[in-house]
DNA sequence: GTTGAGCGTT
């Protein structure tokens, strides 16, 4: 039997994973000794680089087809990258820390005890597991069968498979949970082969979202001549921000967007002075009246909840709220992360970390794929493991426009 | 005994 060594990350201590008879190795094999990873690269010795292992439908493939595996030491692909190997206090506040160098943060923060505070507090409050669902599963698959698949992940505190009353069958849909938080990103992020069947996991929509903390403000009273590179650079010092966004023509008000919504919060209702102008800062979901003001058309105000879920962009220095004079954060009980997790849809998502907001503009209608609609094969079981096709996303702009214009 | 998008008797 050959066997690929295979470390977590580059340099660590590799481990003997077994490869199946055709040479390929299971995803699944590799998930067991690293859970959450989804992928394999290796580091090629004339050139260098760094190389991805080919993947397709649950297996990894060798480089070579005659030397196969070779010699090499092989290191784990974790999805969005989602980094591992950190305390668990900094993985649960970052889970989607890009693994590209982290923009520098020109205001670290020089309050650390202050911060460490309150990013435990935001832990507790914010990033609570829910329940999940996993839909898409083999009939044969019982709750022992999918406790154990997800047991791969991380503590497993409930797997229940929905069932027929009477007849006790398989309704093909089951729900889990995990003990932490980090185990439920990375279940989210990747997809899952339990029992032979491609399945999806997803938070179900009975969570809803309706009551998160938008992250998004409303800035009045802006003049002309304070342009988005003012605005972020102002409000920066809050917090790290995500978007800004001047409606065009000009129309004296826009929006600003913070990665973290209880920063947005904490400004609403205050008055600021930008080059000279006091500005006003609201919260962006309008309030009834202020549809008028606003000569809104298409606020969409609560018909998805979607404030500011365009524009989380993980860059690197992720929850610091700014240093400590600024430093506000009001608690709240929305899970932010959660919440994060549904509208990336729980699909791999490279753009993650792109400075760009990110389509489509629907929560409930993240709109990849369904890896399960679409297969018609012959085969009951499900052979298009690639139309888990990434939603990568395409315009960038108009998506705010939509909203708040 | 079949099926394949969905959203949970408690």
């Amino acid at each position: 039997m050959d066997f690929v060594q295979v470390s977590e990350e580059e340099g660590d201590e590799p481990i003997e994973l077994p490869a199946e008879e055709d040479g390929t190795l299971l995803i699944s094999t590799l998930q067991a000794q690293f859970p959450g990873s989804c992928g394999l690269k290796y580091r090629n010795m004339d050139s260098k680089a760094v190389r991805g292992v080919r993947s397709n439908e649950g297996r990894l493939f060798p480089p070579n087809v005659d030397s196969g595996w070779g010699e090499y030491v092989y290191f784990c692909v974790f999805p969005k990258g989602i980094e591992i190997n950190r305390s668990s206090a900094e993985q649960l506040d970052s889970p989607y820390r890009p693994i590209l160098p982290p923009i520098e943060n020109k205001r670290k923060s020089d309050d650390n005890l202050e911060n460490s505070t309150a990013k435990t507090k935001r832990i507790e409050t914010r990033l609570r597991c829910t329940d999940l669902i996993v839909l898409g599963l083999a009939w044969k698959t019982t709750e022992d069968s999918l406790r154990e698949y997800f047991e791969s992940y991380g503590e497993v505190l409930m797997a229940q498979i929905k069932k027929d009353v009477k007849s006790g069958q398989s309704k093909g849909f089951g729900f889990v949970r995990f003990g932490s938080y980090e185990a439920q990103m990375r279940v989210l992020a990747n997809r899952h082969l339990i029992d032979g069947r491609w399945c999806e996991v997803k938070v179900p929509n009975s969570k809803g979202m309706g009551h998160q903390v938008p992250c998004k403000v409303f800035v009045g009273r802006c003049t002309e001549d304070i342009n988005s590179d003012d605005l972020r650079e102002y409000f920066s010092k809050f917090g790290e921000v995500t978007d800004v966004f001047i409606p065009r023509p000009f129309r004296a008000f826009s929006f600003v967007t913070f990665l973290d919504p209880d920063v947005a919060q904490s400004l609403c209702g205050e008055d600021h002075i930008i080059k000279g102008v006091s500005v006003h800062v609201s919260n962006a979901a309008p309030k009834a009246e202020q549809n008028r003001t606003h000569q809104g058309q298409n606020y969409n105000y609560n018909s998805g909840n979607n404030f500011g879920m365009h524009s989380y962009h993980p860059q690197g220095n992720h929850m610091n709220s700014g240093r400590s004079g600024h430093h506000r954060v009001t608690s709240q009980g929305g899970n932010f992360l959660s919440w994060m997790a549904q509208n990336n849809g729980g699909h791999s998502n490279s753009n993650m970390n792109s400075g760009s907001r990110k389509g489509p503009n629907n929560p409930n209608n993240s709109g990849s794929g369904s890896m399960i609609k679409g297969d018609n094969s012959a085969s009951n079981d499900q052979q298009n493991g690639n139309s888990w096709s990434n939603q990568s996303s395409g315009s960038q702009n108009s998506v705010d426009k939509s909203n708040f214009l």
